[in-house]
DNA sequence: AACACAAATAATGTATACATTTTTATTTAT
DNA sequence: ATAAATAAAAATGTATACATTATTTGTGTT
């Protein structure tokens, strides 16, 4: 076990509880309060503070709450940047990459809502990662933050069509269409999209 | 004029100092010599040295070294969304928009190599700020750093064709042809790559 | 009640001190 | 001479103090 810095503890805490909702978007994050709640000085919170801002978790000290807007231009770069990632799939991936990848989307299938969740998520990092662009997958990373935010429910795991729709990806990267990868990554990223937005009303 | 923060002047100044070459790729900054240099503390100094690192300018506190497959990795992901932006401009830009751009161009081809420089940068950008996407907006920008620093020199400017590219994705644009200034913006960013990746030999 | 202003309270930005960790220099052993 | 081990030096991470800015609260006015 590695030793972590109370700065990184922070970090990773504060996120954390971002995400599971504990402080909701909008609310302001003081260094002080932050720091009586981790039981740490002001220094590694405000590092902490700083670090989630860069990263556009925080705006001006306040929880990101990301509008209609940021969430459609959010999926008008992944969809460019995932729909190239899965076509450079196609043409490159290995075998036995392409089983994992597979896997993925069986897994999600046998799975109950929290393994479901985690697979989808896997299916998309595995095929990020094996670009093996390391430019590529650090833009998409940082996307992740709105679109976690934004659709706050988990229902959205279960919409209908998802599964499939990943098994087509799989399909056309297994027959090494490049074209074909690409369009289909952007159409399931569109439904995402779509029903995101129908979610939320 | 705005007052700024010890911070925020430590980090353009040891941005630039970097841009400008003062601290070579490789060498290590510490707190000290810097708070040292820049006659303030080590806070925020620490502070300006942490946002350069998210920002990729430094890699554990060393001036980024960009390596060649790094730089093809960042050229493979600007084409994108570079192309993605001209194609967008193709179809939403307006008169004055057009003219704008085009006016990048012309000053260029009349400026000397210090305004060239400038003329070309705004282009891009111009291109790039007038899709209205914020998050295409950020991720362009976040790969500046790398650009900058690989290709060292500044004889790039003078590429030959260089300005040709830009007024034909111009032409594309104004002609409305989205799949074309796609394409001409990418064909343009694979020159320059090629172009950047002979000089350094 | 809505507004403007002043006073108070709280939060931030910076400097500094100190313990710990990391680097560098030096010594010792093979 | 090279490598391992150790000692010395330097740099980092955290806590704390304090001055400066922001924010909130409270008051009086229309």
């Amino acid at each position: 076990m590695k030793k972590q810095f109370a700065a990184d503890q922070a970090y990773e805490r504060i996120r954390d509880a971002i995400y599971d909702g504990v402080y909701p978007s909008g609310e302001r994050l003081t260094e002080v309060q932050m720091a009586e709640e981790l039981q740490m000085s002001r220094t590694p919170v405000r590092e902490a503070l700083k670090r989630l801002g860069e990263e556009g978790l925080l705006k001006n000290k306040r929880v990101l709450a990301p509008t209609e807007k940021e969430f459609i231009d959010t999926f008008d770069v992944r969809r460019l940047l995932e729909g190239h990632a899965a076509a450079r799939a196609a043409a490159y991936m290995t075998i036995p990459e392409k089983e994992e990848l597979r896997a993925c989307v069986t897994h999600a299938e046998n799975g109950q809502l929290e393994e479901r969740m985690y697979w989808n998520k896997q299916f998309h990092e595995k095929l990020v990662t094996a670009s093996g662009n390391e430019v590529l997958i650090e833009a998409v990373s940082r996307m992740e933050a709105i679109v976690y935010l934004f659709r706050q429910t988990v229902v959205y795991e279960q919409r209908p069509g998802l599964l499939e729709e990943h098994h087509a990806i799989c399909d056309a990267i297994d027959a090494g269409d490049r074209e074909l990868a690409d369009t289909r990554m952007k159409d399931h990223l569109d439904n995402d999209l779509q029903f995101a937005l129908r979610m939320r009303k």
